[in-house]
RNA sequence: CGCGGAGUGGAGCAGGUGGUAGCUCGUCGGGCUCAUAACCCGAAGGUCGUAGGUUCGAGUCCUGCCUCCGCAACCA
């Protein structure tokens, strides 16, 4: 029997549609799933969403239909998403899923049984956007440290997991295993977390509905983590009867996920495992984020990329070798248009596609497309046969590590190798005298021999368009395997090539990017049209309530503390006032002094970073940029606007 | 003194256990014509953030400083 890999994506949350960082995981997964099954291995490969928690609940509610009703079209799109990617899971676990809620209840109340679980009462607070807990020492000024929103009394039951007994031994698996990669995490999670002393987790709400019950205690849902992580073993039909397949792969070989849940599956995640006492994962991957344009992707900016369109207007394949191959080991990546159509184009168009193209003509022109038995080997053969050959090794040893752009790299090389291969045999001149017929077939034939082995071993990296390499360079089935991924000679000596289509065209760059900005633009007016439809229409008398007066900046200041924030103090006509304002990134206290502005005048004081904020002043949002509204002319401080 | 990461030719990055500074893209020049105006070769371009220190010798080790980016804080 072969020998089993299961390796896991995190479960999305479907509180909105998929995005290109769902994208890269997910790809990331299924490029080494493929590979190992392609090595031989019994692969699962387990992707799926969690779908519970008070922010669905909320969001379902805003739309007046059920969870459930909300959830299933967003997964459905996560599921058409990988379909277009052409991810091949085996597993699509949804929290939903009666089995998974089985199973969550079945471990809750063991842990609760083992005394793991206590009830305790809880009087923190809960900030619902977050879905968080945060004890009184976390707020910052009453307010949710993640996000800053308001956030809500939690005084209540709830049960809480004695996370803090096994600091020893998380600490002690963290720092002498090779669990977590890459290794630099380890001493983020050991300082920031264990070391500062692991709190309670709380893992029940009463606040909410939407979430695995309880069994054993009415009125108490199962809250995130021990739902969300219990995937990993639920999926395999641990505790429940959907499947049977825990004994075989768990534990798992490969966790992947982005970076900021690498607290939740360093920590929390062997903690309960190591309190059931099951064995542990061996290995967690955290990758980095893809910025957009040099900025974090978010809704807000309006920069999360469609991976829908990308995959459309550039292949699948491309949108796939893009984004692992600009990955790089542990850290972030940039992504732009530009940076997609030129790795395209240089990557795959020229170097790759070329290739093929070329060599596959050759062998059309000069030999009808089908090479003879005679073949006399020359200089540079052994080079490009060596270098070929001894590919595999290398990105069997990247992709075990994750490094999947490495990977890439080692196999473009031999591509390049390839084409200078051409350049120093030039076939075109051996073409022209008869007595060099040999000495050409033998040229083609390495090149075709060298587009197998990299295809083949780009083939889990792309799989659509590989087989479609294979096609034309005439390779059987039998020999784009991984056995045949470090042996020269495997194709027919009398090979019959065909040619096919361009396999990666060419994008012109100015064209594509007019295109693309064209095609965002209108998209970006509708959505405020479609905001505005949304938003309440007030009455004239609520508008009325909200008092806006005139005043003038007399003096500004950075705030110590605060990146973002200045504080300014307005005459307003009246005893002059203080407002704090996030706009330190776009003015500086000298340009405002003096100025004269538009404020919210009955807005309830808030603190900020420990000082008061009497009002607000009006600015615009302009894509990255913020305009405070400054007026013109001679108006009295305090003036009513309206 | 909150935590962490980073500052290397125009851009994006390697190197980082000390000993002639590399890669990809771009630019310029040349070659080739089989190929998706693709391919191949060559050149220009860096005092490796800064100031000190250790050393025969430092992107590479140590110290101070500056700048940027995450997290955190925060956008009233």
């Amino acid at each position: 029997m072969s020998e089993k890999f299961y390796i896991t994506t995190p479960i999305y949350y479907p509180s909105g549609n998929p995005h290109i960082g769902h994208c890269y995981t997910t790809v990331a997964c299924d490029t080494i799933a493929r590979f190992k099954r392609m090595q031989g291995y019994d692969v699962l490969f387990l992707t799926g969403t969690d779908e519970h928690g008070q922010k669905i609940e909320l969001k379902a509610k805003e739309q007046g239909v059920t969870p459930k009703e909300y959830v299933d079209p967003i997964v459905d799109n996560f599921k058409k998403l990988w379909e277009t990617m052409n991810v091949s899971y085996d597993r699509y676990i949804r929290t939903t899923d009666d089995y998974h809620i089985e199973t969550v209840q079945k471990v809750f109340k063991e842990l609760y049984d083992r005394g793991y679980i206590y009830k305790g009462k809880y009087t923190g607070k809960y900030c619902t956007p977050c879905e968080s807990f945060w004890t009184e020492s976390q707020l910052k000024d009453g307010k949710c440290p993640d996000c800053g929103r308001e956030v809500i009394e939690a005084d209540e039951e709830a049960y809480f997991l004695k996370l803090s007994l096994f600091e020893d031994k998380i600490r002690k698996f963290l720092t002498e295993t090779d669990y977590l990669q890459p290794a630099t995490r380890v001493n983020e999670m050991v300082n920031n977390f264990i070391n500062a002393g692991l709190e309670d987790l709380c893992v029940s709400r009463t606040t909410f509905t939407w979430g695995v019950p309880v069994d054993f205690d009415e009125g108490h849902v199962v809250y995130v983590w021990v739902d969300a992580l219990t995937n990993y073993i639920s999926a395999l039909g641990y505790k429940n009867s959907a499947y049977n397949d825990y004994d075989k792969y768990w534990p798992a070989d490969m966790h992947m996920t982005a970076k900021e849940i690498v607290r939740f599956h360093s920590i929390v995640w062997p903690i309960i495992l190591m309190m059931l006492e099951l064995p542990l994962p061996k290995r967690l991957y955290g990758h980095g984020w893809i910025n957009f344009n040099g900025q974090k992707m978010s809704k807000s900016l309006g920069n999360v990329i469609d991976p829908f369109v990308l995959a459309e207007r550039y292949g699948v394949d491309a949108v796939r070798y893009q984004i692992l191959r600009d990955m790089p080991y542990g850290s972030d990546c940039n992504f732009s248009n530009e940076i997609m159509i030129s790795r395209i184009n240089t990557d795959l168009a020229n170097d790759f596609g070329n290739l093929v193209s070329r060599t596959v003509a050759m062998v059309d022109k000069y030999f009808d497309g089908c090479l003879i038995s005679d073949k006399r080997s020359g200089k540079y053969d052994d080079e490009l046969k060596e270098m070929a050959v001894s590919l595999k090794a290398k990105v069997e040893e990247a992709v075990d590590n994750a490094q999947l752009s490495k990977a890439l790299e080692e196999i473009f090389k031999v591509v390049s190798r390839a084409n200078k291969y051409i350049d120093e045999t030039t076939p075109w001149v051996l073409a022209k005298d008869s007595s060099d017929r040999d000495r050409l077939c033998a040229v083609l034939y390495y090149l075709l021999e060298t587009i197998r082995i990299t295809s083949t071993l780009l083939y889990p990296f792309m799989p659509t368009t590989m087989p479609k390499v294979w096609e034309q360079i005439g390779a059987e089935k039998n020999i784009t395997t991984y056995e045949y991924a470090d042996k020269f000679g495997a194709l027919h000596p009398c090979v019959r090539v065909k040619k096919g289509e361009v396999l990666f065209p060419r994008i012109d760059m100015e064209k594509e990017i007019e295109e693309l900005n064209a095609l965002l633009g209108p998209k970006k007016e509708y959505k405020e049209d479609e905001d505005l439809d949304k938003a309440n229409i007030i009455t004239i008398d609520k508008f009325a309530e909200i008092k806006l007066r005139t005043g003038e900046i007399v003096a500004c200041e950075k705030m110590k503390k605060a990146k973002k924030l200045l504080k300014i103090q307005v005459d307003d006509g009246r005893d002059g006032r203080q407002i704090v304002s996030g706009i330190a990134n776009y003015y500086t206290p000298e340009e405002l002094i003096g100025k004269k502005i538009i404020f919210v005048a009955n807005l309830a004081p808030a603190k900020l970073c420990g000082e008061e904020s009497q009002g607000m002043l009006l600015a615009c949002d302009s894509g990255d940029d913020v305009k405070v509204v400054f007026l013109d002319g001679d108006i009295p401080n305090g003036s009513t606007v309206r």
